[in-house]
DNA sequence: CCTGAGCGG
């Protein structure tokens, strides 16, 4: 039956994750297999690619590029209460850059909805899930001018 | 239109 081989890709060319490709570089798209959880022999010698500490923000990438923030918090918000999610979107073309940001009402929820969203599809896409790196929301940790001294750190 | 690594206003 050739016919079914023909139906089987016509399945695969409507939903087919680009994404994947990121699993595998040189392994055949026939064959399913486990992705590479890296090598872990450095021990601590990683120093850049070291991901951030928990936190309830969480920066979703692999997203697709018409996925609105409404998906993102409505896919997260099975896990915890979503106080904010956003798609970063460009200033110039307006368009999705392929990620987002999940903030989480604890720490507790942003982690079950890390775990639980990690590896997931999203509009036939694989997204990821990690911890956003803490970063400062408007006044940068330089020139204090201020004698109150608050910074507004995107943590917790 | 949005082609895909990536940390936003």
């Amino acid at each position: 039956m050739a016919l079914r081989a023909a139906a089987t890709r016509s399945m695969f060319a409507g939903l087919a994750p680009p994404g994947l490709r990121r699993f595998c570089s040189t392994a055949s798209a026939n064959s399913f297999m486990p992705p590479p959880i890296a090598a872990m022999g450095n021990g601590e010698g990683t120093p850049g690619r070291e991901q951030a500490p928990p936190s309830t923000n969480l920066f979703v990438s692999g997203l697709n590029k018409r996925t609105p923030s409404e998906k993102l918090r409505e896919a997260f918000s099975q896990f915890g209460r979503v106080v904010d999610a956003r798609v970063v979107t460009d200033r110039v073309s307006g368009y999705s850059k392929g990620f987002g940001f999940v903030r989480y009402a604890t720490i507790e929820e942003a982690e079950k909805g890390r775990v639980g969203m990690d590896g997931k599809f999203l509009d036939g896409w694989v997204i990821f899930a990690e911890y956003a790196r803490p970063r400062p929301e408007r006044t940068p940790p330089q020139n204090m001018s201020n004698s109150n001294g608050y910074n507004s750190y995107g943590r917790e």
